[in-house]
DNA sequence: AACTTACGTTAGAAGCTCTAACACGAGCAT
DNA sequence: ATGCTCGTGTTAGAGCTTCTAACGTAAGTT
């Protein structure tokens, strides 16, 4: 396991990285279902099912996109000082990403949708410990709370805290993909205010 | 223009209606990507390019879809007592559908996107008679509304009814969108005290 | 030197959208 | 009655897609 040793395997996620960046392209320019592999290889100067040996089909190489579109967002979450500035700014800067995330392009229930949720959920762990308390739920909300707080590695969550984090998760989703597809714009409407009327802290 | 003048008309746009049928069944079954006009035609018996005689394609007939589906949320909310429970009910009990509104399985900005954007409008129109004032917007949001208001043809809405209509789409929006998906069935969590913190008038 | 492994190729099956060309029947006009 | 037009169906086929199968080849290992 030294660094020479595992060259091919170095080659290898290389090439996957230039699939996907291809891809990602492909996404920002046609949307989701403009994705095409054979396109992809016709981009990279190889031909067709070259691709096959990197990723198991179109399925997968999505289902990667998505894995990684939620790591980045995690990351940029993690860095900034407000989640809700945070949050907008990274679905605007690349709508498509987003959208792969919320608006889910794969088949109905498969077998990446386990993953895919869990990725969901790791935004709340990010969420949480920036948020004081709101208003206590009512107890058998508190309760699922508490549970799923501690079934999520963060068993000393105050319940309020854990519904201010969900309500504002819920919220800013409800603006954010209102804003990309337009419809504020439709109105004539600078959605800016409405995200200000939302807790930071 | 009597009734049995447009013999044809009804014949063909009750082939229109069962081709929209198979279609939607086929979108609850397999997602937006599995929707294939080659696919009804086989089902409604007929062979192949035959439907084209009645939607241009996939895309006039997914639009068409859309429409369909607004026009039916509208009627579903227009009878219901309450806003949120009515769209909360409506976008569960056929969740494609609600997809097909608003994770846009159509290509970039096409010539229908004014259509469908025109067509999410209207549910404001509904809102908005329903509500009482909540805190009033600050200045620039408060002219934009009452322009939009003013440009949607109900001219005299106080904008903070217009800003609480806004407001209450997007958080019920947020929380039915992640609903569906099944966040919080990933939680263990019951999201109905979430829709209850909504205002309901 | 021989073997294994990874990677590329072409061929091809099965599916899709959509166009082109042709056939048939019903309704209207001469 | 004869003929024309129009709407609707058909098949053939181009061009795209995903994905499998079979084959060649070059590089690293034993």
């Amino acid at each position: 396991m030294t660094d020479m040793s595992d060259m091919r395997g170095r080659f290898r996620t290389q090439i996957r990285d230039e699939v996907k960046s291809a891809a990602l392209r492909q996404l920002a320019a046609g949307g989701a279902q403009a994705l095409s592999i054979n396109a992809i290889a016709k981009e990279l100067g190889v031909s067709g099912p070259a691709l096959y040996r990197y990723f198991a089909g179109r399925d997968e190489l999505l289902t990667e996109l998505i894995l990684d579109a939620y790591q980045d967002l995690r990351a940029a979450l993690s860095g900034a000082g407000s989640f809700v500035d945070a949050y907008r700014a990274w679905a605007l800067a690349q709508p498509h990403r987003y959208r792969l995330l919320f608006a889910a392009p794969l088949p109905g229930y498969d077998a990446h949708a386990d993953r895919l949720v869990a990725a969901a959920q790791e935004l709340m762990n990010l969420l949480i410990p920036t948020l004081s308390p709101g208003p206590a739920p009512p107890p058998a909300l508190s309760a699922a709370l508490s549970a799923w707080a501690a079934r999520r590695g963060i068993p000393d969550v105050d319940p309020a805290v854990a519904l201010r984090a969900v309500e504002l998760w819920s919220r800013v989703h409800g603006l954010v993909s209102l804003e990309i597809e337009g419809n504020f714009a439709a109105m004539g409407l600078d959605p800016g205010p409405l995200y200000s009327f939302q807790p930071r802290e």
